[in-house]
DNA sequence: ATGGCAATGTTTCATTGA
């Protein structure tokens, strides 16, 4: 039996329920991380999964913010937050959780805003945190997931216009380098294991035809372990997500994982 | 076609996102 991990940026689950239903039914990933619910916890649609099959993890807040983490089978060991991290307190960005021996984490990096502002040097430091977390919680060996929107694009095939982009927030230098350091525990791609070409985006600005003229970054990813990545039989983006009426800004992005003994 | 910002709440504008 393959494990299918999806992550999706819904930008608000209360506005989006009926596509993320139709994701569900649809697309019918064993798992599926969420970012940005903008909802509390008991505003979130657990009925509407539910009926799907799905039962969720959900550790929002008011407004902004907010993970989930949904499954067709049994979450375990539900973690919110980042261990040993008060400034986390008040933001709900990582929600961590075990589905049939995959320890799968639900990751919303803060977007940073402008380069000279507060929020970006607290978006480095958000990943300097979650690096620490990693090494206190995690092992390189384990089959460790991190789904999510990094608002970081990694490299310039991530990117449609890299000079336009060049040292703006999600691709300045500092941030790409707060990723690779993350990535650098021992973490993959599983996009780029199966697609090397440029062009291939997460995200499209609202404005100015993003979506139509593909202006987009890949800042969406699944990153996994090596035992996982070694077992990573495909990984995509689902573009067809973004299509239509009022979609969010981001699509899903997945990854396929063959059954791994042991 | 895939379409010209959108969601929230502080609500008729401000804030945030990326």
């Amino acid at each position: 039996m393959a494990l299918t991990v999806a992550s999706w940026n819904i930008n608000s689950v209360r506005a989006r329920v009926e596509r993320l239903e139709a994701y569900l039914a649809s697309r019918r990933p064993d798992v599926l991380c969420l970012q940005e619910l903008k909802c509390t916890e008991q505003q979130f649609p657990g009925d509407v999964v539910e009926r799907l099959g799905y039962q969720a993890a959900v550790y929002g807040q008011k407004t902004y913010n907010g993970v989930a983490i949904l499954s067709t089978s049994a979450l375990q060991d539900v973690e919110r937050g980042l261990p040993l991290a008060d400034d986390d307190a008040q933001q709900a960005r990582v929600l961590a959780a075990t589905v049939q021996g995959v320890r799968v984490v639900s990751v919303y990096a803060p977007n940073g805003q402008a380069v000279d502002s507060p929020a970006y040097q607290e978006k480095l430091a958000f990943y300097a945190r979650l690096r620490r977390a990693l090494d206190v919680r995690y092992r390189g060996e384990e089959r460790l997931l991190l789904c999510g929107d990094f608002n970081v694009a990694p490299e310039e095939r991530d990117v449609w216009d890299p000079q336009l982009w060049d040292g703006q927030t999600l691709f300045s230098l500092p941030e790409r380098a707060a990723l690779r350091e993350l990535l650098a525990f021992g973490l993959q791609d599983t996009f780029r294991l199966h697609h090397p070409e440029a062009g291939r985006y997460s995200w499209w600005d609202y404005r100015m035809l993003g979506f139509p003229k593909n202006h987009g970054l890949r800042i969406d990813a699944v990153y996994a372990t090596a035992p996982l990545a070694a077992r990573c039989e495909a990984a995509d983006i689902d573009r067809e997500a973004r299509k239509g009426k009022l979609p969010s800004d981001h699509a899903p992005v997945w990854a396929r994982f063959s059954s791994a003994p042991g």
